[in-house]
DNA sequence: TAGGGTCTTGTAATCGATTACAAGACGCCT
DNA sequence: AGGCGTCTTGTAATCGATTACAAGACCCTA
């Protein structure tokens, strides 16, 4: 048997007042007078009154709760940007919900829904794969101040998108490999279309012809992020016939699959093969040989895209457009996994 | 400008009945006549409504969600278990909560608060750290049924707790490096106190007796379940006057810490010490050398505690207590980092 | 002392659903 | 024809909060 929760009308009975006066007191305490705030406050510890969100919030016309849709809950790589997120709404009372796209993108009326439901106040995405129409379907509905991407992003639509200078880190990976040495760089993409994926690729493309580099089609290596995908680019790297020295990998997971499948075949890194990641995961400074790669702020990211979602609901339509903080800088981070090439 | 949602009284206009009808043809369709149940779909299709879960939970005195307490999001172990939870509930109308608890206990009224704000209906805790007292509080307010553990667990305590084999797989761990030919085993513990460390290092001990193994007392090395505990172990063992030949992890994270920690100090694995871990975490297969360690389902773990949670929300008190599900079986996958000493 | 302002509080409507209860329509049986 | 049961529907209370509005108390000033 469950004992019911004290309601506001138990608290009003207790201390002598009227609900209003109640609710006004725990809100609002300056609107009370002293001692009957005192005396409702004495009531509250007595009948150990908690306020009810579900009321609260249907009167308040919100929801109380934010989603936030991840692409895959099973990639560790999200773990510490929901850690982040969470963090910046521990302290107000929104609830954290989180929800599994599994990859398929979200279609139509599916996310208005979530608002339409009265579920939800605001989403933050951090799969840039939601299709166009659910998002012009939320703009039309009103609702598109209480959207904010993270990490991935939209092409060609105006949500702010919090995410890491990724063509700057794409620019650093490549100009710390030309710095060792190596004139012959491959790259390990992400999945085709992929907001990242072209991010990376394309500075990378780009930097390495600023650089006068070779770049013949088959050193785009087209993959996703997972190691498996790094597992798979190492047998066409060595079945190549101009293997290249060095490779960037668009997430450290491809990178450990990489090198693990040239271990395999006899190559070893870095002395065959110079590799660096993207990411900088938590593993990566102990794999073996340590992993030289971007980094990311993951729980910097995750907390931006809360604090500013939270700015967005706060003052609906004010717009404080600061999308100036939106960019978070990534750093080269040198370890083992990228040295001078043999020939040098 | 937010265009209001359409409420059930938009759709007792357009369909010209009233909305005590439209809610029974929504939630109990055989209720109403076959022609007013057809009016009552076309009006929902014209108004596009959608039923507002925070009225209906209101009504119906129930939150809607569930909270999932984890000890770290940042820990990528935790992120398939959590995708299995969210798929327990996907085809519910249940929505998933989730909180970081940081490693801290949670303390007094913490918990039952969240009940008592109407926030939730039930609990999934991958924390065995909840404090007693906050346990025991629930429990007298009838919210013992609400209350599912998963992975860890608390000691003398009655809640279900789904989780893997852990002395089974310390067994299968302890023999296979038994059946390899090493008789010189350590251990690699998790955080002290934390009930997984617990199961795991006593069966190792236990087995290790059985089968009739030397056991000094340093060949237990205290640490967490991180990266860096197993780098750390991996100093304590260069330094040790008796080495082992093999050390059994309690953590596949440790275990790559472990790995690195010994390369780095020249020796290598498996030819100068085995290694295995525990988890199979992605990376596993892919860290050089390929990891040996024990399989847990943790995406079957996550959806079983969903159901598990589920069935004593649907019918609190009926007490199906099928505690035999609850656990979880693990197998041993053998790789590449645990192989005969070099003695034999 | 009358009028006006401020401070404090209560009454009652409201958010958007569900559901107990009552009542009308209709058919069937005696 | 009258009575009874079944089917269908509407009226209104209810969940637990917030808040617009009104009203009483009190003080100050002219």
């Amino acid at each position: 048997m469950v004992r019911k929760p004290a309601t506001i009308q138990d608290v009003a009975r207790a201390s002598g007042v009227s609900t209003a006066t109640v609710s006004r007191a725990l809100s609002n305490p300056d609107l009370v007078a002293e001692s009957t705030r005192e005396a409702v406050f004495e009531a509250v510890r007595k009948t150990g009154y908690r306020v009810n969100q579900a009321a609260r919030n249907l009167r308040m016309q919100r929801a109380g709760a934010v989603l936030v849709l991840v692409p895959d809950l099973g990639i560790p790589f999200y773990s510490k940007i929901l850690s982040g997120v969470s963090d910046g709404f521990a302290q107000t009372d929104y609830a954290v919900l989180i929800a599994d796209t599994k990859g398929r993108p979200v279609q139509e009326n599916e996310l208005a829904g979530y608002f339409m439901d009265g579920r939800i106040d605001g989403v933050i995405s951090l799969d840039g794969g939601v299709s166009r129409e659910a998002l012009e379907r939320c703009e039309q509905q009103g609702l598109g101040e209480r959207i904010v991407f993270l990490c991935e992003w939209v092409e060609g639509m105006s949500f702010p998108a919090i995410r890491s200078d990724n063509a700057g880190g794409a620019r650093l990976a490549i100009r710390h490999l030309h710095e060792l040495g190596h004139r012959r760089i491959a790259h390990a993409t992400g999945p085709q279309g992929n907001v990242l994926t072209i991010a990376r690729r394309d500075a990378m493309v780009e930097e390495r012809a600023r650089l006068e580099l070779p770049a013949p089609d088959e050193w785009i290596i087209r993959g996703d992020f997972s190691v498996e995908s790094g597992h798979r680019a190492a047998r066409q790297i060595i079945d190549m016939a101009e293997r290249p020295t060095a490779v960037f990998c668009s997430a450290d997971m491809v990178a450990f699959g990489l090198i693990a499948g040239l271990q395999e075949a006899g190559l070893s890194v870095p002395e065959d093969i110079s590799v660096v990641g993207f990411d900088d995961i938590d593993m990566s400074q102990y794999y073996i040989p340590a992993l030289t790669t971007i980094y990311q702020d993951r729980h910097l990211l995750g907390r931006r895209a809360a604090e500013r979602l939270l700015a967005r609901l706060k003052s609906s339509s004010l717009g404080s457009s600061d999308a100036s903080d939106d960019l978070i800088d990534v750093e080269l981070v040198v370890r083992n996994s990228a040295a001078p090439p043999s020939g040098a």
